[in-house]
DNA sequence: TCCAGAGTTTAGCCTTTGCTAAACTTAAAC
DNA sequence: GTTTAAGTTTAGCAAAGGCTAAACTCTGGA
C-alpha cells in the first residue's frame, strides 16, 4: 500500500526545497571557509587570492564579500584584508569539520583521493546532521 | 611537504567550478526526473502537479518547460500535457538510477529512511560515477 | 619622491530561478 | 449550450551570482 498522492506531494516538495535552501547557504560557506584557510596559510586574506582560488572574477568576489558583510560575516575596510567576524569563524570552523569527516569518509569508502576532494565539495553542504554522525562511525570502525 | 600555492589554487578552483556546474543541470534533472514519475504514476504529468510536487509556482514551472525544450528533454503543447523526448526519458532514468543507489547506500549506512529521503535528493547529483560504484558496492556488500 | 604595476572597486551587463497578479483556455456540471 | 472552476500562460518584477571594461588605490623600486 503507497501514501495518498498529496502526502507524497508534501514529502517531495519538502526535499526540494531543502535542497534549494541548501544552495543559498552553501556559496556563502563556500567563501567563508576559503578565507579562513587563507588567513591560516598566508596570514591574510585578499580578494585576488579569494578570486584565483574560487575559479571566479574579481569583481564577482568584491559583490559576494558585500552579501557576506550584510550577513555578519566577514569585515573589510576599502582596498584592505578581509577578516572573519565571530560568526564568521564560527561557520568556517564547521565547515571544515563537515568538508574533513566527508572526505575522509569517501576515502574510506575505497574513493581515490582525486575524486573524494571534488565530489566532498559538492555532498559537503546537503548532509543532514544524522548522516554525518553515520559517516564519521564508519571512518573510525575502518581505522 | 605540501603542495605550492599556485597548484593548491588550481585544484580547489577545479572542484568549485565543478560544483557550480552541477548545480545548472541538477534542476533540470530534478524536474525532468519527477515529469517520468508523474507519467509512471498517473499516466500524464501536469504543469500544476509537477508545481506542487516542486514546491514552486506555477509560472515557475512553464518558464522551466521552456528551458527544457530548448534543451530537447520535453515536448508539450499549449494546455497540454507534458511529455518526454528520448532524451528526456534517458536523463529520467539515469537520474531514478543515481537516486536510489545513493538513497539505499545512506539506508545501509544506518541512517533513518526519512533522513535518507530528503539527503539522498540533496547529494545525488554532487557524485561522480566512481563514487557511486562505491556506494553501490557498499550496499551490496551489506546484503 | 614618484610612478608603474598589482590589486581593488565600480558600472553595467547577462542568465537563472523564483514570485504575484491578471488573462486566457479547457473541461465538466448543469 | 452555458457557465464556472481548475489549470495554464503571460507580463513584469526581484535577487543571486556570474562576466568584462574602466577607474581607482596602494606600494615597492628606481
Amino acid at each position: 500500500m503507497s501514501q495518498s498522492s498529496a502526502k507524497k506531494a508534501k514529502l517531495q516538495s519538502q526535499a526540494f526545497k531543502r535542497t534549494r535552501a541548501d544552495h543559498q547557504s552553501e556559496l556563502a560557506e563556500d567563501y567563508v571557509e576559503l578565507i579562513a584557510e587563507l588567513i591560516d596559510d598566508k596570514g591574510e586574506a585578499r580578494g585576488n587570492d579569494v578570486a584565483i582560488r574560487m575559479g571566479v572574477a574579481n569583481a564577482t568576489v568584491v559583490k559576494m564579500l558585500k552579501r557576506l558583510m550584510e550577513r555578519g560575516l566577514v569585515t573589510q575596510e576599502p582596498y584592505r584584508e578581509i577578516m572573519l567576524t565571530g560568526d564568521g569563524w564560527a561557520m568556517a570552523e564547521n565547515g571544515r569539520k563537515r568538508h574533513s569527516i566527508v572526505e575522509n569518509f569517501l576515502l574510506a569508502l575505497g574513493v581515490s583521493r582525486e575524486v573524494a576532494r571534488i565530489d566532498s565539495e559538492g555532498i559537503e553542504h546537503h548532509v543532514s546532521e544524522e548522516t554525518l554522525k553515520a559517516m564519521a562511525k564508519f571512518v573510525t570502525r575502518q581505522n
